[in-house]
DNA sequence: AATATAAATGCAATTAGGTTGCAAATGTAG
DNA sequence: CTACATTTGCAACCTAATTGCATTTATATT
């Protein structure tokens, strides 16, 4: 998946601004969810806290980030897929946390339909599993 | 279902307090889980903040609640179905967070088998729906 | 290219959630 | 009823996140 920061900000009504290249810049990168505190590690000589903050709600609010809170209550953000939009995330897929490594996996799998009681209207459906994840299973069976 | 503290603190080890005491009677107050912000705001005269953190980590530890995270990286707590255990928490229920009134509910909805990629393994899987809850429901609806 | 203006940034200060260390208070086994 | 381990409360601290405001920057228009 080829990222073109500028392209995406501007199809969102966004301001083409050096720190908001960066970010989804550092968030593309890898494949895995990135913490608000690693990105602030990686970023905070270039950006100020509040500015991170504030880009971060924006792209969430615009569909092009979501946010996966992991077992800490510590935001995660993950690039979403090209069909998110200000009124709907697509982010229906299975999240996968690490709970030796920490790392948050978006997995190609789908979250199952769920059957709500009478009367509860859900709008988005969230699944996260804990455990180990490929690289750590791997380094801790002493491969 | 009834709740009787002393026999649960005693069942898993825990020293009978008063504080102790009054933490699962709140929670034990309503159906829906409860914050740990709201069980601060109801017992911060009671108990001293620090008492209540540590509290509250002991019963989860010790399979007594059951903490959620909502969409703010909020604990919620819940009290548990008996079988959680210190090893193995069994709150493999689908959760339910109203966006309107915030409140969690855990649903009597099982979470459906996932089957995960090569290579990761989950030990716990967590699902949460987003949305209406009934109360809010029948209140927007000008009921 | 210059400029007006609306939006974004950085900074300082503040709020809130959560943790740590330690002395005093409390529960319980003998 | 005593001794001892545990729990509690307090003060201090840390980190995540938010707010208000002055300054800077992007961009649409001339």
């Amino acid at each position: 998946m080829k990222i073109d920061p500028i392209h995406i900000l501007k199809d969102h009504d966004l301001k083409h601004t050096k720190q908001r290249v960066r970010v989804l810049e550092e968030i593309a990168m890898d494949s895995v969810a990135i913490s608000q505190p690693e990105l602030e590690k990686k970023l905070g000589k270039e950006i100020d806290r509040v500015t991170l903050y504030r880009i971060l709600n924006a792209y969430e609010e615009k569909g092009i980030l979501h946010k996966i809170m992991d077992m800490n209550g510590t935001a995660n953000y993950a690039i979403c897929s090209p069909s998110c939009s200000v009124d709907h995330h697509h982010d229906e897929h299975v999240h996968f946390n690490c709970t030796n490594c920490l790392k948050i996996y978006c997995l190609d799998v789908m979250i199952p339909k769920i059957k709500m009681p009478a009367g509860f209207t859900a709008s988005t459906v969230n699944t996260t599993a804990y455990g180990i994840c490929e690289k750590c299973s791997v380094l801790q069976s002493g491969n």
